[in-house]
Parts: C-alpha cells; sequence; structure tokens
DNA sequence: GTATTCCTTGACGCCGACGTCAACGCAAGG
DNA sequence: CCTTGCGTTGACGTCGGCGTCAAGGAATAC
C-alpha cells in the first residue's frame, strides 16, 4: 500500500509517516515510480508507535518497541528493552503526578486564603463565620 | 539597581529580564546613560512572576498578579482576575493529573502483563504461580 | 486529452521561554 | 592607557513533532 492509504488506516498523516522515516523509525521500501510501498506489518509498527505516542512517549522511547516487532516478537514490549521504558516511564509518570498533585494543593490553598482575605475587605463586613455550638 | 542586581537578586539571568520586559511585562525606566534601572518594587513583581512560573503558570497568566501589584495591591492574588487564573489553573491541574493517573495505570498494567507473558516464555517453564490452599 | 488526485523532495513556520553570540558603548581600577 | 566587567541592541539557535506551502512527476477517472 502507499503512504496516503497506510496514514488513513492508521488515523495520521503522511507528514507524519514522512517524519518517522527521516528518523528511521519507519522506512519504506519504494516502488519502481519512487513511491513508498508498505505493508500490513508496517502498519502494525505504526499502530504501536501511535499507541505509545497518545499514552506521552517521545519518538525515541518507541523504538525499542518498533525493533521489538521487527525482530519478530508478536509484541513490541516483549523485549527488555522495552519493559526498561515501561518502568523509566512509570517513574517519570509518578514523579510527574506528585509534583502537580503538590503544586495543585499549593495552588489550591493560595486560593482560598486570597478568597478569605478578598470576602474581609468586602463591605458589610466580615461574612458569617463557620463556629461550633454555644448559644449566639 | 542595574540588569545584573536584580537578576542576581531574583535568581535568575538579564536574558530573563530582557526577556520580559519585551513581553511588556516589566518594563524599566532607563538611566541618562541608557542602563535598565529598577527598584525594590520590581523585585517583587520578578518574585511573583518566578513564583507561578515554578508552579507551571506560563508568563501570560502572570500577568494579572503583575498589574494587580502594580496597581497598588499587597499581594498579587487581590484581584478578581488573579483569582480567576488560579481557579482556571486547578481545573488544569486536575484534568491533567487525571490524564496521567489514567496512563500510568494502563502502562503499569502493560508492564505487568509483559513480565508476566515474558516469565512465561523463559527456560524452565513457568515460574511458582501464587496459588490459594489446596495440597500440592 | 484532461482534470483531478496522488506522490516526490525541500524548505520554512510554529510554539514558549529563553540561551548564546556578535559587536558595540561605558565605567572604574590600577 | 589598558583591561576587565558591566551594560546595550539585534538576531539566530534550541527542543519535538509535525503543519504547510512550493514546484514538480505519476497515476487514475472520465
Amino acid at each position: 500500500m502507499r503512504i496516503g492509504e497506510l496514514a488513513r488506516r492508521a488515523g495520521t498523516t503522511t507528514r507524519t509517516l514522512r517524519y518517522y522515516e527521516s528518523r528511521g523509525l519507519l522506512p519504506a521500501r519504494r516502488a519502481e515510480n519512487g513511491y513508498r510501498s508498505y505493508d500490513e506489518g508496517d502498519l502494525r509498527l505504526l499502530q504501536q508507535i501511535r499507541t505509545l505516542q497518545d499514552f506521552g512517549f517521545d519518538l525515541e522511547e518507541t523504538r525499542p518497541f518498533v525493533d521489538c516487532l521487527r525482530a519478530g516478537h508478536p509484541a513490541g514490549d516483549a523485549c527488555p528493552a522495552s519493559l526498561a521504558v515501561y518502568r523509566r516511564k512509570l517513574d517519570e509518570l509518578d514523579a510527574l503526578i506528585a509534583q502537580l498533585a503538590s503544586v495543585r494543593a499549593e495552588v489550591g490553598a493560595q486560593l482560598a486564603r486570597a478568597e478569605l482575605e478578598a470576602s474581609a475587605d468586602l463591605p458589610g463586613g466580615p461574612p458569617p463565620r463557620c463556629e461550633l455550638g454555644g448559644p449566639t
């Protein structure tokens, strides 16, 4: 199949496929007229790449999976190098999530404090407090 | 004070300060010789910007805070526009964290599955299973 | 034949927040 | 005077993953 059909079947663009080829990730055979020629195996390689990309893997990180498939393994993650990428990505995700959670907490606290101070400065004095028990 | 001193005191670079000025975020007065001249107020504005940048706010998002300080408020988040940015950022963070958590779960599951299949293909047959009860 | 669509390569554009270099001016110390 | 170390503007480089356009050749539909 030619580049347009592969792109359509994988839900991507021809530009993307040419880019992958320029990176050496998905080289293509050539027909006599110079057109790139792909087969079903290439579609599977491409699907593997896209799946990982959707997960936030960058291109270089998908390379071990592609190599693994090309080496004849039924799954891209059947090779140690792929598993290593998985583990490294998990660590990255954990670190990133932790950092974002920390930022979220800080921003949330800042918002709460700022809202409190804003309401204290409003006309009519401070709004009703929430106090427990005791007759008024 | 001049640009180098301000940069040092804020823990950033002169290039960054010129960049902020080019974006209209932190304009500077000029001395007679053309040198940029800053005061303590500028340092506070800059600190506000850096704090938010460290939280992952992009430059445009810091603008309401800077404007708020420049308007004479004691805190950059004492203005409604700043609070709106806080809230938007919280929503963004929540969405991003949720997405990353989802990805983390999927990647973790893939890793577990791949490790299981790998161990099943190792020499010596599959490793000991973890089964409950029953005589062997 | 011709119109349309596909393919080719090459090259520039984009985004954000600066880094880095060039080429120069100005100031202060010895 | 000379050097060193500030400052100035301008402009190009960085990173990733492509988008977009240009100028042409090839295949297909009618």
